[in-house]
DNA sequence: GCAACGTTTCGATCACGATCGAAATGTTCA
DNA sequence: TGAACATTTCGATCGTGATCGAAACGTTGC
């Protein structure tokens, strides 16, 4: 009897202290942090974070390098990002009553990296310029680049045709928490995310997953793909 | 700075009780329960319940509905199910050595309802066979109905050519946590579901949410899907 | 209105896990 | 080899939340 119910509670007791919940969002952009950098992050002494860390890994949601003297923890598994996604999306969905008009940070709502792809107000304006222009199909649940779309971002370098070397799909929707409507996910977003980083459209910031937004990015965003932001 | 890791935090903090963690699962057939049922699911008290559901009612997770002088639960929205299924494949995906050979239930394993659709073992092949006859492409992320696969269905007088009167999304994959693979869910998971039930191949179990597949049922699964259980 | 029943509220107890100081471990570099 | 640094282990303390008994509440049916 003790079974699925309990492998469900063990995961999310391991989400649901306030430091851990900390360490876990801020390695939600996919790269690795150090162990003292994650103390900081979590607002705990780095003996305290060090148990954290220890348990994370333990269960398998973050996996640790060791680099030198200092060990390196990033998250497991793509898996385990989109699922920390999809528990934010729930949890800013909760009660409108006891919640003050979303006082969510204003940079993380702007425009934020989702483990590889981008979110925020920006990752939803350029999934809505895209399907605004016949490039891209996506709702809730599922997401396709037509072909004018392939092409269009084919113009920019990405190569997106489907293909069977690749195992991750080339397009999905990802639920966006604090703008509740979807952007865009998978190897497209992916790809687009790091044509803006390469382009210096955005920066990301020294901490934290929010990134900063040029004013050439903003110039590029509005004059190429259309987006109004 | 109180965020949305600290939403997350306590997002999770509500699922972490072993008891609302029963409570929850119990509930994931979409179903509705008792107080004192769900009471008896998660092995407490009634007033210790009580104040489970109240919890878990004030965060939105789910719904209360007075019927006389009992009241019954159900799960607030379909996406609290989904979310709570993609953090049971994260809780199964969990780390080998402290997992004794995964000894979950057996009949849960084999066939239960995963809100509206089947999953399990029975699930599973199901999504395989219509697959293998090209009825169906379905892989992580994304699932597609193909134009033989609707008729096929239609011959069980299943409507399921898309259709902008539904809101809800054709045919989407959903990692199955004991068979980590994909199976069948979205409109067409649910409709197929609804027609094994109508048709008596399956009976749910008086509690839980896993389902008995019945004489007749094995039957039909294997000569009209070609499934191979 | 009263009795029966399901459910919730209140109050007190108890246990588990987060925390940090102190000290040990391990790695790099000179 | 020894010093400097990042990190972990150990041990003790402390706070929060789960629990249940007792009692109140609210609905239904007679």
């Amino acid at each position: 009897m003790p079974t699925i119910a309990r492998e469900l509670a063990d995961l999310a007791a391991l989400i649901a202290d306030p430091g851990r919940a900390l360490i876990l969002s801020r390695l939600m952009d996919g790269r690795a942090q150090t162990a003292g950098e994650l103390a900081l992050v979590a607002g705990v002494t780095p003996q305290t974070a060090s148990w954290h860390l220890g348990r994370l890994v333990q269960h398998a949601l973050l996996k640790v390098e060791r680099r030198g003297p200092r060990r390196l923890y990033r998250l497991a598994t793509p898996l385990v990002a989109q699922i920390l996604e999809g528990m934010m999306t729930v949890a800013v969905t909760g009660p409108p009553s006891s919640r003050p008009p979303a006082r969510i940070d204003a940079a993380m709502r702007r425009a934020r990296t989702c483990y590889d792809h981008l979110a925020g107000e920006l990752g939803v304006a350029l999934a809505d310029a895209l399907r605004e222009r016949d490039y891209l199909v996506l709702d809730q649940e599922v997401g396709e680049l037509t072909e004018a779309g392939t092409a269009f971002l084919g113009s920019f370098g990405l190569d997106l045709h489907p293909s069977a070397r690749h195992r991750r799909v080339l397009c999905r929707p990802c639920l966006d928490w604090s703008e509740r409507r979807p952007h865009l996910a998978g190897r497209a977003g992916a790809a687009l995310a790091e044509l803006a980083f390469q382009r210096d459209w955005i920066r990301r910031r020294p901490q934290g997953r929010s990134v900063e937004i040029t004013d050439a990015g903003l110039d590029a965003f509005r004059s190429l793909f259309g987006v109004r932001i």
